[in-house]
RNA sequence: GGGCAGUUACCAGAGUGGCCAAAUGGGGCUGACUGUAACUCAGCUGACUUACGUCUUCGGUGGUUCGAAUCCAUCACUGCCCA
């Protein structure tokens, strides 16, 4: 009998949550988060992470882990994750990983190549130099140190090519000899089960959950963390809009206007991601039966496998 | 009632005789993305067309001109100021 990591995804506001939670009943299953924000402790309200009663449903991993200040990354999510799962599947056939994190999502399915970290003087000394002399000098150092990458990276996206370098730079070898894009085998199944709306819906309920957050509490949460606001936890919907605000850049409507948008962008980018996967197996959130029907059919298959 | 300013594509807003289907920003759409990824980046965004291109636009109407979003007249509407 083979394991089994039910792969809960989606764009932001569809409502895995709430699916998570009664899959991870009827289940009897653990849930963990594959979401890069709902890491962070600090960060409920804007994050919708799940409520202290949601946690209370099922065991829950991955959500609120990390201080603001906290480094990671979609290969520390990988490595951590296949350590989780090595202890959960021992007592579990069936684990929820639930999220909208889409490359820490394809990190634990497929793996990620195995590339150093960066010491934050090597990172911090970089991104100096660019913000100090551009990008054209950057550009100049990686065709140097890397001129295979040079010609395949999207030269105009200063974070592609800042991360090239300082592999380059840290490593002294080429950034492209660190990327073999294999797949690694997983030794247990995956079930992709993506959650989709139609379009207009999914705005709805996006623009009815930023609603929510502002009436429960985000300005505060948002003030809270605003000195930090240089941290790249908080480089996060919701957040970036409401420090404008706390700056005096606009007024709290306009603010509030601001997340529904670029929470709508962002679920539209997920779903450009989740779109070129064939193995997702797609649902309308309001179907919950038919997810379980699924879900269960599925499981069965794979236990008399 | 008088004076001034204005009316441009989904919105804001440049353009003031030909290089204008019309800058730029926003919004929208599509997409890329193996390490800070809720990041970062790209393309498209009047209509028809695969494209070359063709056609219809810059408040309305009528003029001037080889040629107008750009000049003139007039009408309508909007804003500000004076009564």
């Amino acid at each position: 009998m083979k394991n089994t990591l039910i792969i809960l995804l989606g764009p932001t506001g569809a409502g895995k949550t709430a699916t998570s939670l009664r899959l991870a009943q009827h289940l009897s299953a653990p849930i963990i988060s594959a979401d890069s924000r709902q890491f962070y402790k600090d960060l409920p309200i804007g994050t919708a992470a799940p409520t202290p009663q949601q946690l209370a449903m099922a065991p829950h991993y991955m959500v609120g882990i990390l201080g603001l200040e906290e480094y990671y990354s979609a290969a520390m999510f990988e490595a951590d994750v296949m350590a989780l799962l090595g202890k959960l599947f021992r007592s579990q056939s069936a684990v929820i990983l639930c999220g909208g994190s889409m490359m820490y999502i394809d990190a634990v399915c497929r793996g990620i190549d195995d590339i150093p970290n960066i010491s934050p003087e090597i990172r911090n000394s970089l991104a100096e130099q660019y913000a100090t002399n551009g990008l054209a000098p950057m550009l100049e150092e990686l065709k140097r140190l890397d001129p295979e990458h040079y010609l395949k990276v999207d030269r105009q996206n200063y974070r592609r090519v800042l991360h090239a370098i300082e592999v380059c730079r840290q490593t002294g070898r080429p950034y492209s000899s660190f990327l073999t894009f294999s797949v690694k085998q997983r030794p247990f199944d995956i079930l992709k089960v993506g959650l989709s709306l139609e379009r207009d819906m999914l705005y709805r309920q996006i623009n009815a959950r930023v609603d929510g957050m502002m009436a429960s509490g985000f300005v505060e949460e948002a003030r809270k963390v605003y000195p930090h606001r240089h941290l790249n936890s908080l480089n996060t919907v919701g957040y970036k809009e409401m420090f404008a605000f706390f700056d005096g850049s606009c007024t709290i409507d306009e603010a509030t206007d601001k997340i529904k948008r670029n929470t709508r962008v962002y679920a539209r980018k997920q779903m450009t991601w989740f779109k070129r996967d064939p193995n997702i197996a797609w649902f309308n959130p309001s179907r919950y039966e038919d997810i379980t029907e699924y879900v269960d059919g599925k499981l069965a298959a794979a236990t008399s496998a």
